[in-house]
DNA sequence: CCCCCTTCTCGTATGATGTACGGTACGGCG
DNA sequence: CGCCGTACCGTACATCATACGAGAAGGGGG
């Protein structure tokens, strides 16, 4: 598995890239666009994964010579950056959304969920310094709106977007993990677990490991059963909610805050 | 940057090599050794990150030709395994910990925060599937200790643990940005900031995204101007603790959670 | 209409990468 | 003493991103 990330240099030229604010083809437009370069690399990364993600993939899903592609883009570092803005473009953003504060945000959680189980390979690319494109601040506008007006400063609303989407990121791993073993054939999540197994009892002491020993033995043959990813997915989810839910009222008196601002 | 992970196959070669069950060396023992390689690894990786840890420069700082170190370790996958394994051994366990499970549960997030710190390339190697060596099982163990016989079953305990891990995993991020920015020549998160705000100026549009706008520039003053990072990690940290001490008291009654457990 | 020049297209070359393969040298055991 | 397993390593190959410069193609000015 390979990650890659931009950051080469000039951000003029990545973010005229990402707003596509360009003089732009004098000649005809271009039989090539960048629209459909990002949307070949995305179908490449979301069927084979980062890995399998190249220049050349690309150019030749596209039926074009790799170079090709760098008349349109920088290079692979930005293409990446211009498929994260396009995938955050996809997020589905209600206006209402009941249950007030906490309502709209186990929504947006749940939107991320669904975007990391759509496009795996969001897992796998490092969001630091993020492509500040239209779609990614839109989406942070919607999410910032969630929990506006409900008596936090500027500063913990952006905590508190971080928290949550941070924790989504992290929840949605093995979520991520249990769907490609249904759909690749490489090894399913039950086969690496048989395999590594017997390994595992040799070496998993239940003397030295005693807790170690009982929940991941409990933990793994759950896991191995149903689809319990979502499921986690829910329960850490309440108990951050539950978190946020006592720095509000800490902050506002008693007032219920589930059904405050809306 | 470039993140791998092994998965290559044949686990027993994988878990042989992290527990070091091996007949070993008939004939001397050998000069070099899976410790040296890893330690050199990890030396490599600390300093100039993911990206520039490739098994020629490895082999070099040991001052070994390349494929020497195919004796030892079956391929990189497996050697970013032993080094994963390695670092989790550094975290410090102390037995007694002050307040509580909150307090334990505290301390292990700082520990983990720290070791991020320590080790910013843990941030980019993707911990699905996570090598199971001695040194994570104990870590797994040790943390498991911290939530038990407090209420919770055996899932929730698990649960519990991945959700604090987590968020660790999530707020180390801008920390170690920060962290690294002092420390680098390439690009200062100041430089950066500076760079890129003319452009952002003009694109993220009040009208348009007023939130983003607003809270967007006081976090991006307020970042480039302390070390928040710090800060936002203990707001996060007691947000999901509350959520925690809700989950136990609405489970166990009305005893304040925080004192219970030793 | 013709010419030039901007822009699109892409073949080749370069310097990385991980690692398969085949060879060398040496130490302990028969 | 002889043999063989093991540590060692040089070379070779496939793959990667991308710098460079040459070819093609279409539109605007003479």
């Amino acid at each position: 598995m390979t990650t890659e990330y931009s950051g080469t240099g000039d951000p003029a030229r990545s973010l005229a890239l990402l707003w596509r604010t360009r003089e732009k083809a004098s000649r005809k437009g271009g039989d090539l666009s960048v629209e459909r370069i990002v949307r070949a690399a995305i179908e490449v990364a979301d069927a084979d994964g980062l890995a399998a993600l190249s220049m050349r993939r690309v150019a030749e899903r596209l039926g074009v010579g790799t170079m090709t592609l760098y008349t349109h883009v920088p290079g692979k570092g930005e293409l990446l950056d211009v498929m994260l803005d396009t995938v955050y473009g996809e997020t589905n953003r209600p206006e209402q959304v009941p249950g007030g504060w906490r309502g709209r945000l186990a929504q947006i959680a749940r939107e991320n969920f669904a975007l990391y189980l759509r496009h795996p390979w969001l897992l796998q690319v490092a969001t630091t310094r993020p492509p500040l494109g239209p779609n990614l601040i839109a989406k942070y506008e919607y999410e910032l709106g969630a929990v506006d007006g409900i008596g936090l400063t500027d500063l913990e609303m952006d905590a508190v977007i971080t928290l949550v989407t941070g924790y989504v990121h992290g929840a949605a791993r093995p979520a991520v993990e249990a769907a490609q073993a249904t759909r690749h054939t490489g090894m399913t999540e039950q086969q690496w677990w048989h395999a590594h197994a017997p390994y595992l009892e040799k070496v998993l002491d239940p003397n030295r490991f005693p807790l170690a020993a009982r929940v991941g033995t409990t933990a793994g043959q759950e896991y191995q059963a149903a689809g319990d990813p979502a499921r986690a997915f829910e329960f850490g989810l309440a108990r951050l909610l539950d978190g946020v839910e006592v720095l509000l009222r800490d902050r506002a008196g008693a007032a219920p805050a589930g059904v405050t601002g809306g």
